[in-house]
DNA sequence: AGACTGATAATCT
DNA sequence: GATTATCAGTCTG
């Protein structure tokens, strides 16, 4: 009796997080983890309620970088025409969208970029994060952003730049598939979600974007979501915005 | 502000 | 051999 109430308080206090193997993980202290009941829900809720949460992660020096979420996508899965499982398709690169809700799916694409996505309920399903606002650790990100130029110019980017796009939120905070794939990040250590409280700027709801070969039914179907007048955004959508009353 | 284009290589067919 | 859930630069108005 006792000994549950001593548990859930501290765990409330020090957000302790228990593995499958015994050993306890120790997250930033009042901060709670985003766990398997966020993202063992339909991939709507996941991508609508992770806008405002925040992201963290822990580069390998233990410093933290933070960001808040303000954009995402749903893939719904096997059903959703633009989703890489769709029909049921299993390849090695989409094996982490069939992992548990809460696994992460890291992708290589263009030839230089990664797209960050967490796998939901349903089969095959997982949201894409396509743009975040900095919290903490902004100056990092910077360097991070600039070590992934081409051009031999440095130039340097504003807050709100640093992460607005899904390739840019990975080159921000070190994303990428050979480190951060496929791991369950109700329990990683390098990486999670955390709860913040209700952000203040509506949802504005949106089609999807840079899936131009997929035929109309599924290419406009309102599966994006961003919080209204945030900077951070990667792309705005005039018309759903201006139908947007509170 | 919006349209267009080149870069670049893993992944799949 | 074709495709790609993007980005940054350039051009146009």
């Amino acid at each position: 009796m006792f000994h549950v109430m001593f548990q859930n308080v501290f765990k409330c206090i020090f957000s302790m997080k228990r593995r499958s193997d015994g050993t306890v993980v120790a997250l930033t202290p009042g901060r709670q983890r985003l766990s398997d009941e966020f993202f063992n829900r339909p991939c709507l809720q996941v991508a609508v309620d992770l806008l405002g949460k925040t992201l963290v992660r822990k580069l390998e020096d233990g410093s933290l970088l933070r960001c808040k979420i303000v954009e995402t996508e749903c893939y719904l899965g096997v059903t959703d025409k633009a989703c890489h499982t769709f029909g049921g398709r299993r390849t090695e690169k989409n094996a982490p969208m069939y992992m548990k809700p809460g696994t992460s799916y890291v992708y290589f694409t263009y030839g230089m970029y990664h797209c960050f996505n967490i796998s939901s309920q349903e089969e095959g399903s997982a949201v894409l994060l396509r743009a975040a606002e900095p919290l903490e650790g902004e100056d990092t990100m910077q360097l991070h952003r600039q070590a992934s130029q081409r051009s031999a110019k440095e130039k340097s980017y504003k807050t709100h730049e640093l992460c607005n796009g899904p390739s840019k939120l990975c080159m921000a905070l070190a994303i990428d598939r050979f480190t951060c794939n496929a791991k369950d990040l109700t329990l990683w250590p390098e990486m999670w979600f955390e709860e913040a409280p209700k952000p203040e700027e509506s949802v504005v709801t949106s089609t999807r974007v840079g899936i131009d070969s997929v035929e109309k039914e599924w290419r406009l179907k309102p599966l994006r979501f961003y919080l209204l007048g945030n900077k951070s955004v990667s792309k705005r959508d005039k018309l759903q915005e201006g139908a947007i009353t509170s």
